[in-house]
DNA sequence: ACAGCCATGTAACTCGTTACATGATTAC
DNA sequence: GTAATCATGTAACGAGTTACATGGCTGT
């Protein structure tokens, strides 16, 4: 039974895969928290609708506490997981960055907006940073090896590395189009 | 008249603003080799609805010259392009990054698994670099302040550092996680 | 002659979004 | 009591994809 999820409902049964069951809601927090660095945040309706198909696969089962229906992996959920990431081709990361494009066409702007693009990407870059790092934080007690967020904290790292490097760029790019080199 | 286009239509136009009318076929070959580093290349098919939505906006012209249509931009054209470039905001990037968003579920993973994703993914990234290391090539010669493709140069050597980047931290990582640190 | 590229499109479909609607609980 | 947050959903829509179909031109 090879059932052919978008990758983003493996992206919300992983957030599920560290054990705790999630509402809807927390679960787009976690998203919004996290996952959006990576790979997108879901809307709020696309979860619950994700929640509805991944339930109806059997890959999640609710948890009725009272008010808020939360989810957990089941088995079979644990499986589908599991055989995704031995089994799916891994495709090259896409990278959607208005900036880039922007820039590409900095000849048909006047030089002082195309520094006021790239001035205002790294008061953005910054902002992201903040974001990321005080989630990289958060991990802190429990990114030892074999502890639960070990890899969460590897990729937050990465995260973060990849903000620093980029403010670099776009530095220097900023020097190289006032001097011309 | 504020058409709401998505973006992908103003990078298209962008391809279409350096001057030479293109067809559809070869908007697509354009967007393969370059845009597809920092946006999207969109499919074929989409292409050509696009062309056909932006000449029915009047912003691009179909220049016949024989069997294959070109298009080139009209002055509407260019004055959106203006437009877009200058009044609507600018979001954050977007990274869809499969190997980040699979490390992050690292513990569900064998060692082996994970060492190997991420060698893989140095592998990918070497072609990627090859591949744009290409384009910039192709683009010397008229990269120098002022020349055509100025911009286009700048973006290039941004996407090939963070390539580049991207390697040191893939094997920053990948001794992190034979050495527990 | 046949393969491969150039060239253009249609149809069906999925993903994911925005807008809208509703109501319970909690904090001040 | 009232604002913010928690919580869940529906409906309409748009962007973009894959699959399919077609045909001319070019090189060997």
């Amino acid at each position: 039974m090879g059932q052919e999820l978008p990758v983003t409902s493996f992206a919300l049964l992983g957030l599920l895969s560290f054990g705790e069951p999630l509402t809807g809601y927390e679960l787009k927090q976690r998203a919004d928290k996290t996952l959006r660095f990576y790979w997108v945040s879901p809307a709020m309706s696309q979860v619950y609708t994700e929640l509805d198909r991944l339930n109806g696969h059997g890959l999640i089962r609710p948890v009725g506490d009272g008010r808020a229906t939360a989810y957990s992996l089941t088995d079979a959920g644990r499986t589908a997981l599991d055989t995704w990431l031995s089994t799916t081709p891994i495709g090259f990361p896409v990278l959607k960055h208005p900036v880039a494009l922007r820039l590409l066409l900095g000849a048909l702007m006047d030089p002082e907006s195309v520094r006021r693009l790239l001035l205002d990407h790294l008061d953005a870059l910054e902002e992201e940073h903040a974001a990321l790092e005080e989630v990289r934080t958060s991990l802190q007690g429990a990114d030892a090896p074999d502890q639960l967020f070990r890899y969460p904290s590897l990729v937050a790292d990465w995260g973060l590395s990849y903000f620093e490097h980029e403010k670099t760029i776009i530095e220097d790019l900023l020097r190289r189009i006032e001097d011309g080199s």
